[in-house]
DNA sequence: GGGCCAAATTGATGGCGATCAATTCGCTGC
DNA sequence: GCAGCGAATTGATCGCCATCAATTTGGCCC
């Protein structure tokens, strides 16, 4: 982040990076400030927490950070770039599962089988936080607030996968869609009306449950009613209430 | 049901209730006998785990367990009947999000909103145990079994979260239902392949995302082809292979 | 047993989105 | 700049499932 600043104008949009940590401060943007927090900086349970995390990556576009079936030890915490999580049936048909943005933490699912159920594959070069599972949780036992932290993350996920299960419309999925994708660039203090869709269109559609020849389609239309810009990633929420409208039984006020 | 008993020979299958707990041996058919277990009996952890249990209910069909926004204290585990999870949007229609057979829990997609982000209803007479959810945190933290274990509980939702929105033809949802169910009652000791369903057509079709009548078709083409037996709302799975390979794709070996 | 109402089944029709097909766009390497 | 290739867009057609409508079944109270 720091060291995009220099970089002056050509930035239209802060660039998705997750990465103000050292060995005092931890990454502000991640998934675990709050935690870390929560306890005050200074305490020994936060440098046990900075000790168990390692630094992994970059990953290139396309690499696996982890693989279907892969022994769980361990999950992750985006630092920079994305991530797809997605599962691949016998007759080689991908499945995407989520999208995982910087601050954001992947693996969470792999806790019951004891083994990923999914593939998580790079968007774009990325690199991680690693926190070795078995040593956060002896550690959550110690620190009612980190475990606390992981009960919330877990079912906050649980929230939002129940949203994808929906019958919507694809004009509401895709609406949904954006939305979410601009609520979370903003948590985590990126712009939330204007960023770079890190993955493909077939990715999205695969996500939404829909074909890539709608996503063009919905995408189209929106951009014709005024409601978003578009061009290639490059997407700008022209009309965010217009949107949240389209996208409404999303449960009405949730998350 | 105890009504039901006087019938006779009418009842086929083992009364679906997980009720063989006292205050020295608990629940052998509960989610949380795993925990129990594996801290072994006569613990005094045990007893603690038993203190803040809360035996609430009967709660007659259609009467609420507990409502969208309610303050979040405690998780359900069922002991008697079933649930259903749904939450209903500002048009008042409901979408149905889950169903919860004796031994299973209900509330865990609470703990990060702090309060219930739906409505949980019961499909027939039904009893549950309440747990104190600050209560049994703080347990957790001093028992590491026990946090495991809710962990494994909320991952393996997640799991299950996701089957549900892959894009699978009305076939597809109806065999995995109905396996799934299968499962699901012979892993609490009851039998998988004769069974009631405790819920209406319509919940059905509302949890799988289909109409109503499309589940009634559905069902009455599994029995022309031999794969169900069905009358009224009482199933038995005849040919599970068949089934199985009919709801292929639902990632493969998983859960 | 009879009447009432909701649930379930069965049939006829239509719409949304998938699929197939044809360009066009955009990036990469030479 | 141009060839090459995958991604994205745009158009035409088809099929699954929702919707509307009509019975039929089953549960419940009198």
């Amino acid at each position: 982040m720091s060291a995009e600043k220099s970089h002056g104008q050509l930035i239209h949009w802060r660039n998705p990076i997750a990465d103000d940590g050292d060995e005092i401060h931890f990454c502000s943007t991640c998934a675990f400030a709050d935690a870390c927090l929560s306890v005050g900086y200074g305490k020994p349970e936060l440098s046990d927490l900075h000790c168990l995390v390692e630094h992994v990556g970059p990953y290139r576009q396309g690499a696996h950070i982890f693989r279907t079936g892969d022994p769980f030890r361990a999950i992750y915490a985006v630092r920079a770039g994305a991530v797809k999580t997605c599962v691949v049936d016998k007759e080689g048909r991908e499945q995407v599962l989520g999208f995982y943005l910087p601050g954001e933490v992947i693996g969470l699912n792999a806790i019951y089988p004891d083994r990923f159920p999914c593939e998580a594959v790079a968007l774009e070069s990325a690199q991680f936080c690693r926190f070795s599972f078995p040593a956060m949780s002896a550690l959550a036992g110690r620190m009612p607030a980190l475990q606390q932290h992981l009960f919330r993350l877990l079912s906050r996920e649980l929230g939002s996968a129940r949203l994808l299960a929906g019958d919507y419309s694809a004009d509401e999925r895709m609406a949904a869609f954006l939305i979410d994708l601009g609520d979370r660039y903003e948590a985590r203090g990126f712009s939330g009306v204007h960023f770079r869709l890190s993955m493909a269109r077939s990715d999205i559609a695969n996500y939404l449950r829909l074909a890539a020849e709608t996503v063009s389609r919905v995408l189209g239309r929106f951009r014709s009613q005024g409601l978003i810009d578009i061009e290639g990633r490059a997407v700008t929420l022209r009309d965010r209430a217009g949107l949240q409208c389209l996208a409404r039984s999303s449960v009405a006020g949730l998350s």
